[in-house]
DNA sequence: TATTATTCAGACAAGTCTGTCTATATAGAA
DNA sequence: TTCTATATAGACAGACTTGTCTGAATAATA
């Protein structure tokens, strides 16, 4: 009964690289079976649907995304900050593409109540990591700092620039600094 | 020579409602046309392409959303917190739906130069209405309000709730007091 | 050995999409 | 009148979409 992962591992991680890349209605299944080289009836062996794979993909998605930034931030004095060099290098790798998940919400209809909620529940995990990380007086200073967080993604996504994650940083340190 | 606008504005006002309701990708050409009681020759007679019309619809929306804003803080005290009850309204009216543009960015690809540049342009106005409003001597007030007010549009599109835009008010309120 | 799980290639159905084209009609301007 | 601008309905092309199905092959398990 032991499952062969090598096939759905593979339309995973492709998925995974195309609908963050290109979007999720902007990539076909055609092109995923081809790219990872399976045939159509195994994409459909191991999701039922093209929404299904999309469900898989988040939860995909959700797990890199902690590990890597556990990963990155590990050794970094100042996690907070640092969390603003993983969005730059992020960046990077990805060519500016922003966050998959809210990528995600323009382009699926609001009855698609499954993905709407991976979209939530991510950035309510954001959201917990900087109110875990900042401590203070200041009820709203991480909420403050994650709303700032999360324009630095959006701002360098719509600009295809770095530049606005350096001056949000920049920001958030002297408000930290002012309520710390 | 005199141009008869009736068409072409049902046009464009139906393909305005259209694409910020369902997305732009998520529209058919044929549903515009049906709902605007056109035909496809007329459509493409004012229209060369489906982006040219999208082109016009961006357009249409920064002139919409100018105006309407404009008009919503005339007679109020405070435009900077003003601009948070604009978005709450917007947000009843609209569903929820977010911010055109943004929603607009996922699902374009990257070589549509001019659709990005109509986004850009957009929040660039948005920006500036901040730098307008907000003087003191810090620099960085009306970037930080900004980016405040930018992620309560998201969060309230995320979550389908006014309650981040009510709380981000309150926190640009108590920003602005220290800072002005 | 027999059974079951998994994979393959690819045809196919039924629908969508954008954009083109034909053919006709109407109204105003030259 | 003749020409041009604008409008109509709707067929059509060609390409795409998701998902189903056939039929065969392989590999692990009982």
């Amino acid at each position: 009964m032991q499952e062969n992962l090598e096939v759905r591992e593979r339309i995973l991680t492709v998925a995974t690289t195309l609908f963050h890349r290109q979007g999720y209605n902007e990539t076909g299944i055609n092109q995923i079976i081809k790219e990872a080289n399976v045939a159509k009836a195994s994409l459909y062996y191991h999701f039922a649907t093209k929404d299904d794979l999309c469900i898989a993909y988040l939860k995909r998605r959700h797990e890199v995304w902690n590990d890597t930034l556990q990963e990155f931030i590990r050794d970094k004095e100042d996690k907070i900050l640092a969390v603003f060099d993983f969005l730059m290098e992020d960046n990077e790798q990805c060519n500016y593409r922003g966050c998959s998940f809210l990528n995600l919400l323009p382009e699926v209809p609001p009855g698609k109540k499954e993905m709407l909620s991976e979209v939530q529940e991510h950035k309510k995990g954001v959201l917990a990591f900087f109110e875990a990380e900042i401590k203070g007086s200041d009820p709203d200073l991480p909420f403050t700092v994650y709303s700032l967080f999360e324009n630095a993604i959006i701002e360098s996504q719509l600009f295809q620039s770095q530049e606005p994650v350096l001056r949000l940083k920049r920001i958030v340190v002297s408000l930290l600094r002012a309520n710390g």
